[in-house]
DNA sequence: CTGATTTTTTGATAAATGTCAAAAATATAT
DNA sequence: ATATATTTTTGACATTTATCAAAAAATCAG
């Protein structure tokens, strides 16, 4: 594992190509947030709690998922290197969560808790221009998640993921992509053939 | 058609829902937007030019959609009374839209240019907060949506729909139900015994 | 390296949904 | 009110996708 420096780095890119920052507010995120490593399988977070963490994934891969009545899992978002990983849910409504967060690698996480967020909300202005823009890049790619379901065929869905993620398939395991992309496993196998 | 008082008294219901709003800012939002009447079925966005604008249905109802490679129209968001009406993407990136603006009825608008909000959001700090809240409550709708989209059949995304919002059914073309539902009109028809 | 576990593939079949074409019902404009 | 246009339903059939069970392949821990 390498100096937390390195992580930070990171996190400081992304906001950077956001708004520039200032060295105060890096101080800032450093002392009000943590750097932490994280065993791969890990629940991060349960059904049923409320979450007031978000993570900034800085190595390592995670997904966040539901079960159904049936007790079948249902693989929300895929989250890898330089993302946010958060239950959106829960951390913006402040109620108990219906999804579970799992790391699917060892994992170097930056964890903010949300009292620290708004805290960092108030101080510096730069932020909200911030939040707000990553806050809709997540929404418009949720957005086309949820045309591609209701326009393209499992195959095209499946097209769609590898042109655009194409790191993901060797990362992560057949069935989560499978309820990602809202088809079974049995015919995900089939269609990469 | 009513004094224009009357909308933006709902426009104010809203955002005091969220967060106390001042009498000054409520002057603001008056003399930067105007209530328009617009006829059923106006196209307010094209494919291909830049968004802008964003509407309050003040009353009526709209819908956003687009084509497909094969010309079908895809819905992707269905607005009523009392909600906002934006293309996310076009809006938010400030790129060119793929998608189309149209009202299903006549409305009564607000209509916000981006210039504007982006000079409130200035002015306003607690308008962040709103902006900030209204973002977050749609992208939760639209999650939800992905996730119904995934994991539920045709049939349950119906009952879902005519729980959740009962008086759609009655209002809006079948066909455009039928695809914001992702399934075919036949089908939905078929359902619908 | 090896046995145990997990993940992926395969086969057979059923169920859900789509497509095309046309008829029926409904809404709309004059 | 009537003709016209639009929307919804129906039928027959094709296609896609799910399901269940089991085999094959890959991965992991000791």
């Amino acid at each position: 594992m390498e100096s937390p420096d390195t992580y930070y780095a990171s996190l400081f890119q992304l906001f950077n190509s956001i708004h520039l920052i200032s060295g105060e507010f890096k101080e800032a995120i450093i002392s009000n947030s943590e750097v932490i490593p994280v065993k791969k399988k890990t629940i991060l977070l349960e059904a049923g709690n409320r979450s007031n963490r978000i993570y900034f994934v800085a190595k390592g891969m995670a997904r966040v998922y539901y079960l159904d009545k049936e007790g079948k899992e249902t693989t929300t978002w895929i989250l890898v290197e330089n993302e946010l990983l958060i239950s959106v849910f829960s951390f913006f409504t402040g109620q108990p969560s219906f999804e579970y967060i799992e790391t699917l690698e060892d994992c170097i996480l930056i964890e903010l808790q949300r009292e620290k967020v708004d805290q960092l909300y108030e101080r510096f202005m730069e932020f909200n221009f911030i939040g707000r823009k990553l806050t809709e890049h997540y929404y418009i790619r949720n957005e086309i998640q949820a045309n591609n379901l209701r326009m393209l065929s499992a195959k095209q869905r499946y097209e769609q993921l590898i042109t655009h993620h194409p790191t993901l398939i060797n990362r992560v395991p057949l069935g989560y992509i499978a309820s990602y992309l809202g088809i079974s496993q049995e015919t995900l196998s089939r269609i990469r053939k």
